[in-house]
DNA sequence: CCCAAGTGAGACATTAATGTCTCATCAGAT
DNA sequence: ATCTGATGAGACATTAATGTCTCACTTGGG
């Protein structure tokens, strides 16, 4: 045994398996185990050792994407300041992972289950304060409900992940565009 | 023969079955053929002579999709009045269709392809039309494209579809929760 | 040097969904 | 009443992905 905690030998490690599967299944969310282990350079044989089948993969990946959710809520002090800068602050935190969300983001089976993982819960909690701290503050309008505006910030996070992998967008835009649509809105601002 | 087009029997019509599927599929996107036939109260082999199989079926649910997002499109009269006011339109116009579109939005494949479906191109266009005709007028703000205003309203047609399959928002709210969201976004607007 | 442990490759069984067929049944048209 | 044609039910083969083995190989540690 070695002092590591993975035995003697380490040459692939959770960590870079369970980025790769994302990156891969994001672009391609049916993607089989055969495919997720060739691109992570891997063979299905270990794939499969690692994790016992594809839910427990994708339950891996879900753990991963609400952890990653959850340290950027915390990078991005959503207590401090104005909600709105908290939210930018949140949104350019997230986007290294906003292709794993979006991947999350469509696979219903996640959702429909009555053993939903209840990180999300705690995740749509934490982002809801926000939107209700802003309404409270008056900086938000009152008229949009914290859980629709939760929702639709998944909503955009995932189309914005989408866009950007098509190019259709630049990926340096991507915290900011989401930001403005989402605060701002499309209509021009009378001048003052 | 019967003087209509299918034959002297008319048990099943083709449209009911769209649009059942249509309705599981959204809830169950990866519900089987099986479970489709059940939810349209026929037998998987009538179901079968009707579409060749699945991706058949998909594809049949895209054109119609397609077909219902050309008609709210037609409906809402883009080119009437001020943009934002088309968009609203059209937003009440496509609720009927919306977990269609959020069905299909989540279907990967039907965009990985080379053969992807000229109609999605013909619809970016008319409603990447309309954000370029706000923001020509001066109604709506230049810093986000057309592209990016496209992209971002199906994500919310989809966000909201889900949402209100969830009972997380109510179904009345969905027009002008999208379009107020959308058009005026979060910020509280200043008083005049 | 030898051992221990993880790996890759491949064979094999299993499973779930699908594609395909037959046949009895039923409803409407003539 | 009889004929026509679609349906439902089920049997069966096919397919693709998965789960489960074995075994030779490599690598690092002792």
């Amino acid at each position: 045994m070695s002092h590591l905690g993975y035995g003697c030998l380490m040459a692939v490690d959770r960590e870079h398996m369970l980025r790769s599967a994302a990156a891969l299944l994001t672009r391609k969310s049916t993607a089989t185990m055969d495919e997720v282990a060739k691109g992570a350079g891997i063979s299905r044989a270990t794939l499969h050792r690692h994790f016992a089948g594809r839910e427990a993969l994708v339950r891996a990946l879900e753990e991963l994407g609400i952890a990653e959710c959850e340290a950027a809520l915390d990078a991005a002090r959503l207590d401090e300041g104005p909600a709105s800068d908290a939210v930018r602050r949140f949104l350019r935190e997230i986007q290294p992972s906003a292709g794993l969300l979006a991947f999350l983001y469509g696979e219903n089976h996640l959702w429909e289950g009555e053993q939903q993982n209840e990180g999300w819960i705690r995740l749509d909690n934490r982002i809801g304060a926000v939107f209700l701290r802003g309404q409270r503050s008056g900086e938000f309008r009152i008229d949009l409900t914290p859980v629709w505006l939760t929702e639709a910030l998944y909503g955009l996070i995932a189309s914005g992940a989408w866009a950007t992998l098509d190019g259709r967008v630049a990926a340096r835009d991507f915290p900011t565009m989401i930001a403005e649509l989402l605060l701002g809105g499309a209509l021009r601002r009378e001048e003052p």
